[in-house]
DNA sequence: CAACTGACGATAG
DNA sequence: CCTATCGCCAGTT
């Protein structure tokens, strides 16, 4: 049996659309756990094979993938690169093009810039 | 059942 | 840019 939270986790984390990602935080806040990002990555790695879930849609708030080189790293961007999302120099993702928010309608526009 | 382990995040230096 | 520390707590041992 799992909990309630994991079942929200794993909801949120099967409806990221195709191309867009979003970060281990945003689910853990959205699945009631604003600080429990760690078991949000946790669940993730248990979980992720035995629900079918598009674990490499979820990188950290750097906008960077976790993972290590030579542990999963190439693998997961290589996926995100086939869905369309793009890396800069810095191997990070264009938030302002490829985050995806839970609620959608909510999503809110970083307007501001300096 | 207790202890340990973290695909993280925020903060501090 | 970096390292270190603390908080969070599900899953594993």
């Amino acid at each position: 049996m799992i909990s309630p939270f994991t079942h929200r986790v794993v909801e949120i984390i099967k409806s990221i659309p195709k191309g867009k990602v979003t970060t281990y935080g945003i689910i853990a806040d959205y699945a009631n756990n604003r600080l429990g990002a760690r078991q949000v990555a946790r669940i993730l790695h248990s979980s992720s094979q035995k629900y079918h879930l598009p674990w490499h849609r979820v990188v950290n708030k750097q906008a960077r993938i976790s993972l290590k080189a030579g542990e999963g790293y190439e693998l997961q961007r290589q996926l995100l690169e086939q869905e369309g999302v793009v890396f800069d120099e810095n191997n990070r993702i264009d938030f302002d093009r490829f985050l995806w928010w839970p609620n959608q309608a909510g999503v809110r526009k970083t307007k501001k810039e300096k």
